[in-house]
DNA sequence: GCCGTTTTCGGCCCGACTGTTTTCAGTCG
């Protein structure tokens, strides 16, 4: 684990130790943050000289880091864990259970951890306690059970589909007339913890009762007038929120979130002597705690999300970048869509472990509009996916440039995706890449290599003449593998110079480079690809997952290879020829 | 613990739902 990663996670468990203890809330909230703000900081924070330059972390904080950075101790995080047993941070991940409950769990029913808490339920240790019924008892079981059988969060790719047969569903309901997944999903998040739908009924009933009796529902956990929530098969929680229609877009602004995003909206909105919540904006600079909708004043804007953010003097901004520390400033950047990508640089045949043929593939580039498709099968060493012998990529090349005589609507470029090799030199010689009209060099092995030796590897191969593309340059698999963990600054820095583009690679459980390299990237002035890395037609469609992300990091057209027009494209790859 | 376009002290987002209460604390998002 990274240095930053390592003391993100720390920063997080003395959040949570100090939850425990009963410390103040704010407390809490500002190691949150602090934890949150190493986790997306790209650059090494040893490397930064004075840590409360960073937006977020103050004296205190930097304090800490220092002592880590110089000792690999932090003395606060050692006297703040000894004062709980460690298997109560578990219990406090049992949904329903929360810090206050937790800390008496443990200090009237000696539960220390998941195995005790079992154990007190079984013993009705729990049952004696006060305020704690039999229906808390059956659902604290019921999580318990969920968290034994879950694994968290869901990936994007497994969410999505998900999410959209619910919302079709329920649009096809009568009175139904507007719905929609909000959430960390609509801000394309490559995992999340469940799915938000909004929606907008004549019948609100139908809605909640269709809802919660569907097929694939296995527990209702919550059904109100205007909210509900339910378990499904998929082992995910879905949120209905019935929602007026004149409110449709505050409702849709603070379920999209982030929450950091939330709390910034509202601090600005009370700035100006008003208040915003769920239900609208308002006018309002009272100390009131009753909500201004319930004082019968109305709203300045509530109908959609672009009135409210112009009612607070603020631009519109897209959901991926509704997060902490995603905005820096300079406005927003007009942003990637799907429609701008016209080739992929990055897809296999059955030449090597795709499903395609040569043609399949062109005729699927055909169908998507693209003016480009690369033929980029694995090279030699990759022999558990049939890589190619530096002889069999020579049959191919001819066998490739076959097939682009045929079409004239796209260019099918001879390709490969070659192996960087542990020591970072590639898996072909040099004369047969460049024979190639494309070379994207990925790492498929050694993946655990320390990050020194990582960065020396993945330079090589940036300034490497014939490489155009780093694939997938980590290697990690989202929830797991973590990958290689090179300093990404030397690697963007080594990118620009030799003008090698670096790869988002599109696929769901990639997502690699990730959203806070690419923000970072960008900066730097990388050229960033984005290819779906395609094995059978269906994968095309996984553009969406690194459009997504190349959203979150900030990425315009103007630095993606793939929005290039085919002459543009022509001219970059010929650079390196 | 962090922060400052009223502040270096005194704030820090807001509402729905549940369960065990008899008016509300706790949890969640």
């Amino acid at each position: 684990m990274s240095l930053n990663r390592e003391l993100a996670a720390r920063f997080k468990t003395m959040a949570t130790v100090l939850q425990l203890l009963g410390e103040s809330g704010f407390k809490v909230n500002a190691n949150l943050k602090v934890a949150d703000v190493l986790d997306q900081l790209v650059e090494d924070v040893s490397t930064i000289d004075d840590a409360t330059s960073i937006d977020g972390i103050g004296k205190g904080s930097a304090t800490k880091i220092k002592e880590y950075i110089e000792t690999g101790k932090m003395a606060d995080y050692d006297a703040l864990i000894e004062q709980i047993p460690s298997g109560l941070l578990d219990v406090l991940k049992v949904q329903g259970l929360g810090p206050k409950t937790v800390q008496r769990l443990w200090k009237e029913a000696n539960v220390v951890d998941l195995t005790t808490l079992q154990e007190a339920i079984d013993d009705g240790r729990l049952l004696a306690l006060p305020r704690m019924g039999q229906k808390t008892i059956d659902n604290i079981k019921d999580s318990l059970e969920f968290i034994q059988s879950s694994s968290g969060r869901t990936n994007i790719g497994v969410a999505i589909p998900i999410a959209e047969s619910l919302v079709s569903q329920l649009s096809n309901l009568q009175g139904v007339t507007q719905c929609e997944f909000a959430g960390s999903l609509r801000r394309g998040c490559e995992t999340i913890g469940d799915i938000d739908i909004l929606l907008s009924t004549s019948e609100p009933e139908t809605a909640i009762e269709y809802f919660c009796s569907m097929p694939n529902v296995t527990k209702v956990l919550v059904a109100g007038d205007t909210k509900c929530s339910v378990r499904i098969e998929e082992g995910m929680q879905c949120d209905l929120r019935v929602i007026d229609e004149e409110q449709y877009g505050a409702a849709l602004l603070y379920f999209t979130g982030s929450k950091s995003h939330n709390v910034f909206m509202r601090e600005v909105a009370i700035k100006q002597g008003r208040r915003l919540n769920e239900y609208g904006l308002f006018k309002d600079d009272s100390k009131d705690s009753t909500p201004p909708q319930s004082r019968g004043i109305e709203p300045i804007a509530a109908q959609c999300e672009d009135s409210i953010y112009e009612a607070l003097n603020l631009a519109w901004t897209p959901p991926e970048l509704r997060e902490e520390n995603s905005l820096d400033g300079d406005g927003i950047p007009s942003l990637i869509t799907a429609s701008d990508v016209k080739c992929d640089l990055h897809c296999h045949t059955t030449a090597s472990d795709g499903t395609m043929s040569i043609e399949e593939l062109a005729e699927e580039g055909i169908k998507r509009g693209y003016h480009t498709i690369a033929v980029t099968d694995h090279s030699q060493t990759q022999a558990q996916a049939n890589g190619l012998s530096p002889e069999r990529l020579v049959k191919h090349i001819k066998a490739i440039r076959n097939v682009n005589e045929q079409y004239s609507e796209i260019t099918v470029l001879a390709g490969s995706e070659v192996d960087i090799l542990p020591d970072g030199t590639l898996d072909y010689e040099d004369a047969l890449l460049e024979a190639l009209d494309i070379v994207v060099a990925s790492p498929h092995a050694a993946l655990k290599q320390n990050p020194d030796e990582a960065t020396a590897r993945l330079c090589k191969a940036i300034e490497h003449p014939n490489v155009h593309i780093i694939g997938h340059p980590t290697g990690r698999i989202i929830q797991k593998r973590a990958g290689l963990e090179p300093d990404m600054i030397q690697l963007f820095e080594a990118a620009v110079k030799h003008n090698t583009a670096l790869e988002l690679n599109a696929h769901s459980l990639r997502l690699d480079l990730r959203d806070w390299h690419i923000r970072s990237a960008v900066k730097h002035g990388v050229s960033i690809a984005i290819n779906t890395d395609a094995h059978r037609p269906t994968d095309f469609e996984q553009l969406r997952f690194g459009i997504a992300t190349a959203r979150r990091g900030g990425l315009e057209p103007k630095s993606c290879i793939n929005c290039f027009n085919a002459n543009e494209l022509s001219k970059w790859l010929n650079q390196k020829r």
